[in-house]
DNA sequence: GATGTGTAGCTAGATGAT
DNA sequence: ATCATCTAGCTACACATC
């Protein structure tokens, strides 16, 4: 239609031309500021208006459109294209207005209605034409101009809608973002703002897949900002808090949250709330953080006009573990509201859940601050909260009518009273013998929840004159538990009569007899001597209920204790009489108490330690997931404590055997969760220097880069902290980095290798990093600047530094096989520091990439970062320096290091750099190597690493990463080129998930001395 | 044991735990950023590097390079306040080419349009130095790591209580 | 895909308006 | 006094460029 009109520039007069000019003049002035633009929209209605008078409405749209047009092509940062877009928006705005207000009125309705429309209409129309230009500024602009025309449009017909939703669809998929950013807030618009029924509309469906599935943070953003708040689409919004971008995580604070103002607690149920507020507070960013607090210690507490307790109810406090975190942060943001606190002599006769756990958040502050003034001013006598803990027991315990959320309810009170208990001051001693006598009674004859007892303990230990008196007491209120509780049972057996729980008895008795012959092979294996209970007592035992009970009360209090056992006599009898019965208890909640007591008493003996570790081995080896993780934590704190003097020796259990375990544990994906604490304990142990064998570290570092845990997050982010902490804390720990940092890189790069052929496998080629990534990380974990508290040891000692594990690298470089591999590694060298003076290593480094840089066929980049790495080598190491080798540098050449069957063992004195480079140039021609290095090409040695390790089958591949040197050494003695084999196949079955293959699977492992130790028992 | 050794023993412990405090500090703000590992190391990487090259300069400069930079801001917004456009004399062809269409996709691939992970963190799981050096089953017990080193053979590592 | 530049979205302190 | 508005400066992310 435009097409028709034709502009006569030199006819000036013509109204066409007026039009034009008109137009053209508004824009003008319209783009240089937003000033005026109220008057700019003004002018353009009249011309508008008078032209649709006069028949020339096409004329006026078509120069509009033109006009409108010559900004599409403005980038997104141009301030002139977003003063047109507001142009059109406010004129859009008022035309819409001046229609709604006509409708209204009744007047001249129809005509303006249907311009307007027609306007709308056709301008729509025309810059969809643009919808997907080439230019992505044009596509930028005509979605911007879609956006605020739907902004300020009351409503659109049918077809313009269908044809909008049809374009901007594709628009949600746009190569850019902003353009993708403006399609969300066009569709925007179109969502049912108060949808009931269970489908969620078209547009709002696009904004959830936009907001999960959008890689752009923004998008995510926009999205999360304007889909409409639903209870289908609350949770959506809400797990933003959690988007991998900061600023989104701050903004479902500063934003989503805090514009829903007191209704959160309507709408939002109480977890999601605890854990909202979790995230918040536990960001890893200061900013989210910040914002979190906002919005909790200053929205939300004003909203409940600052009132805490009002705002505890609204979070439940009962059973939300958040509050904790809200009360801290308002103490240390709200001193104001902190200042008002008073709390009156009559609130502790009226204590509510939310009054005594701010009580307990208050008194907690104070004492950390040191307020002593507050607290004198605040708290009561001991002998008087004494008193006050009493009336809250005798609530819960002396009325047998209470519903169930009054017992929760009282239960909390008590536990915060005994939180304010524990840090309380007993200078005076009344107070001190009146608490010690509510703590000892409660512990003994009330049936308190675990948390209770825990805290009570702690009181206990508080008031006791030392440990030996809080260990005397303790042990004889569980002693008179189970007593009470045999004699119990001997009152009800008496009365025949009473049959109506004769179900549970029966229940009771598999279990009672088992129990039976455990302490029976107990009390026979060991020759200890029986309970000091009466012999007669022996034929009952407690309740399953009360064995729980005395085993908790046990575990809490061997937690707070550290006397050795030997002067303790009293836990000795504890350990006979509960403990281990209950570890050969076929109940496994029973047992695992009794796996946890025995483990925490193994940390203060060390014969007990090393007596049981043998069970412990067997838990791990046997037990079900739960005990594993247990077993394992206190095998890891034994060592921890002991350090390995539990081990190997005359009655000990083999340290091989344990190792054997923590391998075979830390490759069995099907449980992650003793993956992730076998990784973290022995993180433990390196770091703690109680573990120093390098192959087990070898291990680690695999297990932390293998694909196959990359979903174990738990381990990942354990071994992501303690590796750099291990690298870092020591020199000695960097070199064991050295020692295996070239190894782990060329198993890692081959498996990463396989994993981009091989599409088959069932793990995805991206859940592995790619080995620039790796070599970048092992870089810096080797880089000796970044060890803290270095001393002259570092200096002194030459061998095991970076530069060892550059030389490593390039030595066995032919074996990187894939083009892109020896590029990253390469393109990296960079990174390396220059620290080392080792001349003649250098001298070496720089013979090795000489010879690549001639030889080998690599690319351009990789050439220019050999060149780079040569001329900072030349500068800053070699140059004046004559030949002369100012280390002692007794060559340790990674590949040997690996055939020797000890870590520790230091390397022969026979290297020779030419041999290196008779390598090199062998490697050169790409001739495969012939001989036992490489049997069947790189293949055989893949697929070793992907497929299950056979027995029988001793992965000759592998031996081809040991190159020359080891060769020949492995000429020599053939002996040590077994271990080694050995060890390839152990390492190798970390880095994959092992097949199910059934019990042979231990036999991969192919020492002599199999953990075999650890199968028997437990079978017969 | 004496109660000699048990004073150096404090004494020990006492020196040890300030160190500890202060390199333990040390890695957990460091590590702080890379909790998740992997990939992510390279921001923080990065950063560091920023921190390094201009640590050492400050003082007079300050004032030279805000002049200059207010100079060349200033510069820079006149450049762009300059770009207007004029809608009385303009290519009439212009229109051609800004609704052209493209051969090429201007459409995201369709791999990158769902994503399983959602973008959401995963659970921040807190390793902490605090948490590194506690016992498993007694969360009260520290161990200390950093500087209190002794050959191997005569470990001990617990040390006081928390 | 590494690099330097630009930008969005705060954050804090100053200034002015009510 | 309390509340808006403005300004400079900051950082993580996005963009552009090679």
């Amino acid at each position: 239609m435009s097409e028709n009109v034709s502009i006569d520039s030199d006819n000036s007069d013509s109204t066409n031309s007026k039009i034009f000019r008109a137009i053209a003049d508004v824009f003008q002035n319209a783009q240089s500021t937003y000033a005026g633009h109220r008057r700019h929209i003004a002018v353009l209605k009249r011309i508008q208006s008078k032209a649709t008078e006069t028949g020339y409405e096409e004329v006026f749209n078509y120069w509009f459109n033109k006009m409108v047009t010559l900004i599409l092509p403005l980038k997104r940062t141009e301030i002139v294209g977003d003063r047109i877009v507001r142009l059109v928006a406010g004129l859009v705005a008022s035309l819409d207005h001046e229609v709604e207000s006509l409708k209204e009125k009744q007047e001249d309705f129809d005509g303006k209605e249907k311009i307007f429309s027609r306007f709308v209409n056709q301008f729509i129309r025309h810059i969809l034409r643009g919808v997907e230009s080439r230019e992505k500024n044009v596509r930028y602009r005509v979605a911007q101009l879609l956006a605020v025309i739907m902004d300020n449009i009351g409503e659109i017909d049918e077809d313009l809608y269908k044809l909008i939703m049809w374009s901007f669809e594709k628009r949600l998929f746009d190569k850019e973002a902003p353009v993708r950013v403006q399609a969300i807030f066009c569709l925007t618009k179109f969502q049912d703002e108060d949808n009931t029924s269970e489908t969620i509309d078209e547009a709002s469906t696009k904004l959830i897949h936009a907001i999960q599935n959008d890689p752009s943070a923004e998008v995510r953003r926009a999205a999360m900002l304007n889909l409409v708040s639903l209870d289908k689409t609350r949770n959506i919004i809400m797990e933003r808090a959690r988007d991998v971008n900061t600023v989104n995580r701050r903004i479902v604070y500063t934003r989503v949250l805090k514009n829903m103002g007191a209704s959160v607690f309507q709408e939002l149920d109480g977890d999601l709330i605890g854990k909202l507020i979790t995230w918040g507070l536990e960001d890893r960013e200061e900013s989210v953080r910040n914002a979190c607090v906002r919005l909790v210690a200053f929205e939300w507490l004003n909203l409940m006009d600052g009132d805490i307790i009002r705002l505890l109810s609204k979070l439940n406090v009962t059973s939300n573990n958040v509050c904790e975190k809200v009360l801290d942060a308002i103490f240390n943001y709200r001193e104001d509201t902190v200042a008002k606190i008073k709390l009156p002599v009559n609130v502790w006769d009226s204590l509510t859940a939310e009054i005594s756990f701010l009580i307990k958040a208050f008194h907690t502050h104070c004492t950390q601050n040191k307020l002593e003034d507050i607290l004198d001013g605040n708290f009561p006598e001991a002998s008087r909260l004494s008193e006050i803990l009493q009336k809250y027991l005798d609530l819960r315990f002396s009325n047998n009518n209470l519903s169930n959320t009054d017992v929760s309810c009282l239960e909390f009170i008590i536990e915060q009273l005994l939180s304010v208990a524990f840090k309380y001051d007993y200078s005076d001693e009344v107070g001190r013998r009146a608490m010690l006598m509510i703590i000892r009674n409660a512990l003994a004859n009330y049936s308190l929840t675990a948390p209770i007892v825990r805290i009570a303990l702690q009181v206990l230990k508080v008031l006791s004159i030392n440990e030996r008196d809080f260990i005397a007491m303790t042990v004889e209120i569980i002693t008179d538990i189970r007593d009470e509780d045999i004699e119990k049972q001997e009152a009800e057996e008496a009365n025949q009569d009473s049959r109506f729980k004769q179900d549970e008895d029966e229940d009771d008795e598999a279990a009672v007899q088992s129990f039976h012959s455990a302490v029976d092979d107990l009390v026979n294996n060991k020759n200890t001597t029986a309970p000091s209970a009466a012999p007669a007592v022996q034929e009952k035992e407690v309740s399953p209920h009360t064995l729980l009970g005395c085993l908790t009360m046990s575990q809490f209090m061997l937690e707070l204790i550290n006397l050795p056992i030997d002067e303790n006599v009293m836990i000795s009898s504890l350990i006979d009489t509960l403990i281990t019965p209950a570890v050969r208890n076929t109940q496994s909640e029973v047992r695992e108490l009794g796996v946890r007591n025995l483990g925490l008493c193994s940390l203060l003996d060390v014969n007990i330690a090393t007596e049981s570790l043998y069970l412990f081995g067997m838990c791990v080896s046997k037990g079900d997931a739960s005990l594993k993780t247990i077993a394992l934590k206190v095998i890891a704190d034994i060592f921890s404590v002991h350090g390995t003097k539990v081990v190997d020796g005359e009655g000990k259990v083999d340290s091989i055997s344990l190792h054997k375990i923590f391998y075979k544990t830390l490759k069995n994906c099907e449980l992650p969760e003793c993956q992730a604490t076998v990784a973290e304990g022995l993180c433990k142990l390196f770091l703690g220097d109680v573990f120093v064998d390098d192959d087990l570290f070898e291990t680690l570092v695999l297990s932390y880069f293998s694909p196959a845990n990359s979903q174990n997050e738990a381990l990942v982010q354990a071994f992501a902290f303690c590796l750099p902490v291990y690298c870092f804390s020591h020199i000695r720990h960097q070199k064991r980095m050295v020692r295996v940092a070239g190894d782990v890189l060329l198993r890692l790069s081959v498996l990463w290798d396989e994993l981009q052929t091989n599409d088959d496998s069932s793990i995805s080629p991206d859940s592995m990093l790619k080995p620039n990534v790796i070599f970048q990380e092992l870089i810096e974990w080797t880089d000796s600047g970044k060890v803290v508290n270095q001393t002259e040891e570092h200096f002194e000692d030459e061998e095991d530094t970076q530069l060892h594990f550059l030389l490593g690298v390039l030595r066995i470089y032919y074996k990187f096989e894939r083009k892109e591999v020896k590029k990253m590694i390469l393109t990296n060298i960079n990174r390396f520091s220059f620290q080392d003076r080792s001349i003649r290593k250098w001298k070496e480094v720089r013979d090795i990439l000489e010879d690549i840089s001639e030889n080998d066929d690599i690319d351009s980049a990789s050439r220019s970062s050999i060149a780079k790495f040569l001329r900072s080598l030349e500068e800053d190491i070699l140059s004046g320096d004559a030949d002369v080798d100012t280390t002692k540098d007794g060559t340790s050449d990674m590949g040997e290091r690996l055939s020797a069957s000890s870590s520790e063992e230091r390397m022969s004195e026979d290297e020779k750099p030419e041999v290196t480079l008779a390598v090199s140039n062998e490697e050169n021609s790409n001739v495969p190597i012939a001989g036992i290095d490489k049997p069947s090409g790189s293949s055989d040695a893949l697929s070793s690493v992907l497929l299950p390790p056979e027995p029988d089958r001793m992965l000759p591949g592998d031996v081809s990463r040991l190159r020359s040197k080891k060769r020949k050494r492995a000429d020599i003695s053939g002996s040590e080129s077994n271990s080694d084999q050995e060890k390839s196949s152990r390492l190798v079955s970390f880095v994959l998930p092992e097949p199910q293959r059934g019990p042979s699977s231990d036999s991969s492992f192919g020492n002599p001395v199999d953990d075999s130790s650890f199968e028997d028992e437990n079978d017969n | 044991l004496s109660t000699a050794t048990n004073k150096e023993n404090l004494i020990e412990d006492a020196v040890t735990s300030v160190m500890d405090r202060d390199v333990m500090a040390y890695f957990d703000e460091t590590l702080k950023k890379s909790w998740r590992g992997r990939e992510h190391w390279k921001i923080r990487n990065f950063k560091n590097r920023l921190g390094a090259n201009t640590g050492d300069e400050a003082g007079k400069k300050d004032t030279d390079t805000t002049e200059q930079e207010k100079e060349a801001v200033k510069a820079k917004k006149a450049a762009k306040n300059k770009l207007t456009i004029d809608f009385f004399n303009f290519d009439h062809t212009v229109e051609e080419r800004i609704f052209e269409k493209k051969k090429a996709s201007i459409e995201m691939s369709q791999k990158s349009r769902t994503t399983p992970g959602h973008y959401l963190l995963p659970n921040d799981y807190h390793f902490s130095t605090q948490k590194i050096t506690r016992l498993f089953l007694k969360p009260s017990q520290q161990m200390s790591f950093f500087s209190h080193r002794k050959p191997p053979s005569s470990h001990q590592s617990v040390s006081g209580t928390l």
